[in-house]
DNA sequence: TCGCATTTTTCAGTCGACAAGATAAATACA
DNA sequence: TGTATTTATCTTGTCGACTGAAAAATGCGA
C-alpha cells in the first residue's frame, strides 16, 4: 500500500457544494507537497472512504486536477499523479522567467495604491522566513510576494499561467530538497527590495530588469539544487 | 426557451469513456461558435436529454469547461456561459502579442526538420480561405498555422496559453462578425511567408519582429472591427 | 521453468434516484 | 392592492449500484 497518510478528515458533516473544494485543496496540496509523489496511483474508492463521501465529488475534483495538469488518467485505468518532466525543465525556466518579468513590468505600469501595501506585506512575511531559515516558507511566501505583484498587473492571463508556474515550482523545489538548511541567500530580500522600489516609481524598464535578474538568481539556485542536491530525498 | 438549435446526436450508442469527450467536444465548439451566446444558462438536464446520456458525463465535461473558463457556475444554481471581458480585452491583446512573439521565437529556435512541412502546410490551407475570401476559415487556419509554430517551439507552457487566447480570440472575432467580405487584408499571406523564412533561417531576431508586427496587424484588425462594426448582428 | 490462453478481480465510466438550496408561485395579511 | 410568508417546483450536489474494460491471477502445455 501507498503512502496515504493521514488525517482527521471531519467526520461531521460538510456543507452542500463544499465537497469538491475540500478534497480539491487537499490533493492538490498533497501533491504539490510530494506527499503524493509523481507517479502514485490514485485510488477514487480509497479517496471516497478516506473522506467519507461518494465517489462522484472525488471525481470531480480529480477533473480539476486533471485540468491543471497535476494528475494524468490512463484511459478506463487507473489515474496517477502526473510525472515532472525533467529533460523539459528548460521550458519550465524559460516561461517563468518570462512571468516574471512581465507581470512585473505591469505591475510597474498598472499599479495602483493599495496594491503597494498588499506587495509589501507579502515581502515582510518573506523576510521573516528568511530570517527564520526556513526554506519551505521561503518558497511559499516567495510565491505569494510574486502572486501579490502579479494581481497588481492586472493581466489575468499572466496571472493563470505564473500561478501555475510557481505552483509547478514547488513541486519541484521539493523535489529536490534535503536538508532544511540548504542554502538561503538572502540578497533575494533585497532584491524584493529593489522590485518594489522600481514598481512604486512605476519605472517599467528598471522594474523588468530587475525582474530579470531576480529570475535568473533563483533559476540559477534551483538548478544548483538539481544538479548537487543528493536529490529525491523527500525530508520532512 | 432558449437556443439549443441543432441537430443529430448519435442515437446510436456511444463506446464507454468517449461519453464525455464527446460532448465536452461539441459544448466547446457551440460556445466558441456563438451558437451558445455568452451568458446562456446551460441545463444539465436539457444536455442529458439531447445526447441521450446520464448526467453524469454531462457534468464533467462542463467541470472540463469550467477549468478552461468557457463556462461559469452559480453555486448550487445554474451554470451559464462565460461572458466576454470587453472592459479588459487590452490585457488580452497584450497576452496575445507577447504569445505570437514567443511561440515564432523558440520555433525559429527549436525547430526540427519536419516541423517546417506541418508549417507550411498549414499556411498553403490558410491562403486558401484567404483567396476563396472565407473569413471564418480564415480564422481557423490562421489558428492552426500558429499553432503549429508554437509546436515546433515545443514549450509546453506556451502552447497552452496560446492555445487558449486563439481560441478567445476565435469567440471575440465571432462575436464581431458582421458580413463574410468584410475586410480581408490578402497582406496576411506574405506576412506568414516571411515569418516562415525566418523560421526556417533560424534567425531568431528577425522572426521575433515579423511576429510582432504581425500581431499588431492581427489585433489592429479586430480592434477595427470593434469599432467599425456593426456588432452582434452575428450572422450564419 | 517459461510462454501463452483463460479466468478472475479490480476499478473507471455510467446510470437512476434522492435530498438540499434556490427560485418562482401561491397564499395570507395589512 | 401591495407586501410578507408559506408552499410548490426546479435544479444542482451527492449517493449507491451496475457494467464493462483492462490488468492480475491462474491454469495448461511445452
Amino acid at each position: 500500500m501507498i503512502a496515504m497518510t493521514k488525517n482527521a478528515t471531519t467526520p461531521k458533516e460538510r456543507k452542500r457544494g463544499s465537497g469538491v473544494k475540500f478534497v480539491y485543496d487537499i490533493l492538490r496540496d498533497e501533491i504539490l507537497d510530494l506527499a503524493l509523489p509523481p507517479g502514485s496511483l490514485i485510488d477514487e474508492n480509497q479517496l471516497a472512504e478516506r473522506f467519507s463521501m461518494s465517489r462522484t465529488p472525488i471525481r470531480e475534483a480529480l477533473v480539476r486536477l486533471l485540468g491543471d495538469g497535476l494528475v494524468t488518467t490512463l484511459p478506463n485505468r487507473s489515474t496517477i499523479v502526473s510525472n515532472i518532466d525533467f529533460l523539459n525543465l528548460h521550458t519550465f525556466f524559460d516561461a517563468l522567467r518570462l512571468m516574471y518579468r512581465v507581470t512585473t513590468r505591469l505591475a510597474a505600469e498598472h499599479h495602483r495604491a493599495d496594491d503597494l501595501g498588499r506587495i509589501k506585506a507579502r515581502q515582510a512575511e518573506f523576510a521573516a522566513a528568511v530570517k527564520a531559515e526556513d526554506a519551505l516558507a521561503m518558497i511559499s511566501t516567495n510565491r505569494e510576494f510574486h502572486a501579490e505583484i502579479a494581481e497588481a498587473g492586472r493581466n489575468p492571463y499572466y496571472i493563470g499561467l505564473f500561478l501555475k508556474l510557481l505552483d509547478e515550482g514547488r513541486r519541484i523545489m521539493r523535489y529536490y530538497y534535503s536538508s532544511y538548511a540548504d542554502r538561503l541567500p538572502p540578497q533575494y530580500v533585497d532584491e524584493h527590495d529593489a522590485i518594489i522600489a522600481a514598481i512604486e516609481a512605476r519605472d517599467v524598464e528598471r522594474a523588468d530588469a530587475l525582474a530579470s535578474a531576480h529570475a535568473d538568481q533563483i533559476v540559477r539556485q534551483i538548478q544548483q539544487m538539481i544538479a548537487g542536491g543528493s536529490s529525491k530525498t523527500i525530508s520532512l
